[in-house]
DNA sequence: CGTTTTTTGCAAGTCATTCGCATTTTTGAC
DNA sequence: GTCAAAAATGCGAATGACTTGCAAAAAACG
C-alpha cells in the first residue's frame, strides 16, 4: 500500500459520509495529484476496500462518491440543503427486489436507492414545526 | 411549442424506455443541434412534460435519461447485457420511505431506485435454464 | 544496493453537458 | 397578414468530472 493510497483510504475511513474525489482531495490537503486520487480510489474499490456510487445533486453536479467498504449493503439520504449524507443503515429492499425478479423475470445483480430532501437539522431550521 | 421541442417530445413518447440526449438525437435523426436537444429536454422537464434521472452504466457512462411525464412515479431496471430499461411499474417504496422519515427525522422529497442485472431475455440466453 | 515493476505527477484528452452570440423562428400587437 | 419584440436555434467554444500517455520517482525484491 503506497503513501497516496493509504492517505486516501484514511480519508474515507475518517469521513462520516461518502466522499467524492474532490472531497478526498480536500481531506488529504492536496497532498497528491488528482489523477493519483482517482487512481487510488479505483484501486481501493477494485481491492474491495471501498465502494462507490454515482450521485447527482443540483448544486454539486454529478460525481462518484466513495465509502470505506462495509459488511452490509447500505443506502444514503442526501440533504438538499446542507448537502450532507445520512447513513440509512443496511439495505431493507431484499423482499422488494425478490418480488421484482419474480414479477418481471429479471435477475437483479445490483441496485442503488437515493433519497433526497431535508435532514432533521435543516427541516427544523427551515420549515419550523 | 416549437418544431424542435415537439420532435423531442414525440421521440420520448414513442420510446418504450428512457432516452438519453444522445438517444433523442438518434431518434429524431440529427434534425437539430445537440444544444437544442438539451435545451428542449430541459424545457420539457420544466414544463412538466418530461421527467429525468441520472444513471450510470459501465458501458455507456453517466448520462441523464428522460421519459415522458407519467401520472405515477416509476422505477426502472437496467439490463447490463442488452442495455435496455425495463419498466417496473409504479413505485412501491412509500412505506419504506415513511419508515426512514420517522426513524431518522428526515423529510424525503425525492428518491430514485436503480436496479441492474440481466433482463429475462439476456438471462435466458446467457445463464441458460 | 541495483534492477525490475508499479505508482506518481503533469499535461493533454475525453465525454456529457452548457454557454455566448449572431441568426432564425415565434409570438403578439395592430 | 405585417412588423417589431421576445424567445429559440445553430455553431463553436467552454466547463467539469474523470482518464490517459509518458517520463520521473517510489516500491518491491532478489
Amino acid at each position: 500500500m503506497t503513501k497516496a493510497r493509504s492517505r486516501v483510504l484514511a480519508a474515507l475511513d475518517n469521513a462520516a459520509e461518502p466522499l467524492s474525489a474532490a472531497g478526498v482531495m480536500e481531506a488529504i490537503g492536496q497532498s497528491c495529484d488528482q489523477a493519483t486520487v482517482y487512481r487510488a480510489l479505483a484501486y481501493l474499490e477494485g481491492a474491495g476496500l471501498a465502494e462507490s456510487f454515482v450521485f447527482h445533486c443540483d448544486e454539486h453536479g454529478t460525481e462518484r462518491y466513495y465509502v470505506k467498504a462495509a459488511a452490509a449493503h447500505r443506502h444514503w439520504f442526501h440533504c438538499r440543503t446542507c448537502h450532507r449524507f445520512v447513513d440509512l443503515g443496511s439495505c431493507v429492499l431484499d423482499s422488494i427486489l425478490a418480488g421484482y425478479e419474480k414479477e418481471y423475470g429479471i435477475r437483479v445483480k445490483g441496485h442503488a436507492l437515493y433519497l433526497t430532501g431535508d435532514c432533521a437539522d435543516c427541516a427544523a431550521k427551515a420549515g419550523g414545526a
